[in-house]
DNA sequence: GTCTATATGAAGATAGAC
DNA sequence: GTCTATCTTCATATAGAC
């Protein structure tokens, strides 16, 4: 079940439907990423998706119906990297594998990512109970994970919380902020050696900070 | 002289106009960070500040005037930091007191942080020429300084861009994401524990990552 | 399913009284 | 300096023809 509910989504659509439905969520994505709920205009994402604003509005009937099925479209690839990180893994190796799934979703992905940081900026008006019910208890989880590798001599004492934070703050920095990256040094993380680069040294911080030492080989 | 042109600011306010500017600004920063640029409307500002909305374009010919004001009013206090890095000092001393700073400003300016992002995310329409002519050689400069201790042997090798990068994405995301930090932890940057945990934590990766060990006093 | 036309309201900005 | 009134534009949403 998804995870916003309350999204209208007809159970039979036919193949215009689902196109059309499929172009005004990726014009959303792109339009909300950029200016937010308020800033974004259904005019402006309806001509993106290449039809009317009325024709939008036949398949969402609002604004903040469009908005909602959006977040409910890339929640799941949001909270997935998360979920992957396994408490009977290898911790530098688990550790490894989640900043390169993180860093491979900002670079696959960086409106989505920038959408969430838009929301969560104003305060999360619209995604509280999801961080609240969903994010949460993950969250939870995974701190417990990593306190249990403390606990059992595998890495250096750290507070779980921070670990995340500072993973989460750097993996998603070079999406959120692209633009700024981009003026400073040409590149972005669409840029195959560049993603390389900034993978490593996120990797090498992350585990040394707690202990271990990285692995020579490249990551993707 | 100002980074941000074309403000207008007479030379000569009186008391009251001081005070109403100022008013202002403090409305605006508030509703620009949260909704960014389109999202924001001078109706919510004004009642914000306790004025009309014709009040407030007394003292701002437009939005876009207001906006402008909002951003050269911060924009020293968001390149300071930066400015302060030490060619000559310890590479440990000077990172840490950078990172020291730059969670000082987060958490005593979060608004003028989640602004500067809002902007960036939108692909930084109305700072990209602050970003190129005054971010980037400071920037640059201070990338040499990085550079220039890999190269005398005081740290390990490291792309300096990711460094600074990473630097940021972590201070920056405390401020940015003070939302969903508060949601999973019931902390902030504003309780002194929890910015001292966060900043310890931020510090440590960081010198660790380039082969320092950092030093056992509790940073600020 | 898609269009034009339109109702309704919100938002930026100006004019002019006080 | 501050207010009310107003103009204009833009945006959400609906109605109804095709």
């Amino acid at each position: 079940m998804s995870a916003v509910d309350a999204v209208e989504e007809p159970a039979h659509l036919s193949r215009i439907q689902e196109k059309n439905r499929a172009l005004i969520l990726d014009a959303a994505l792109s339009e909300f990423s950029k200016y937010g709920f308020q800033g974004a205009t259904i005019e402006k994402i309806s001509k993106a998706a290449g039809m009317s604003k009325s024709n939008l509005l036949y398949y969402f009937s609002s604004k903040p119906a469009v908005y909602q099925a959006v977040l409910a479209h890339i929640l799941d690839e949001w909270l997935t990297p998360l979920r992957t990180l396994d408490a009977n893994g290898d911790p530098a190796e688990e550790l490894s594998k989640y900043i390169m799934q993180k860093m491979k979703v900002s670079a696959e992905a960086p409106e989505a990512s920038r959408l969430f940081a838009n929301e969560i900026m104003q305060g999360a008006p619209r995604v509280m109970s999801v961080l609240e019910h969903e994010l949460k208890p993950l969250f939870d989880e995974k701190s417990q994970v990593i306190q249990d590798w403390i606990d059992s001599g595998k890495i250096e004492p750290v507070d779980p919380a921070h670990l995340i934070f500072t993973i989460w703050a750097m993996t998603q920095h070079y999406a959120d902020f692209e633009s700024q990256i981009s003026a400073l040094t040409g590149s972005t993380l669409g840029k195959k050696a560049f993603r390389s680069d900034a993978t490593s040294t996120i990797i090498r911080m992350v585990l040394r900070g707690i202990g271990l030492e990285p692995a020579k080989p490249n990551p993707g």
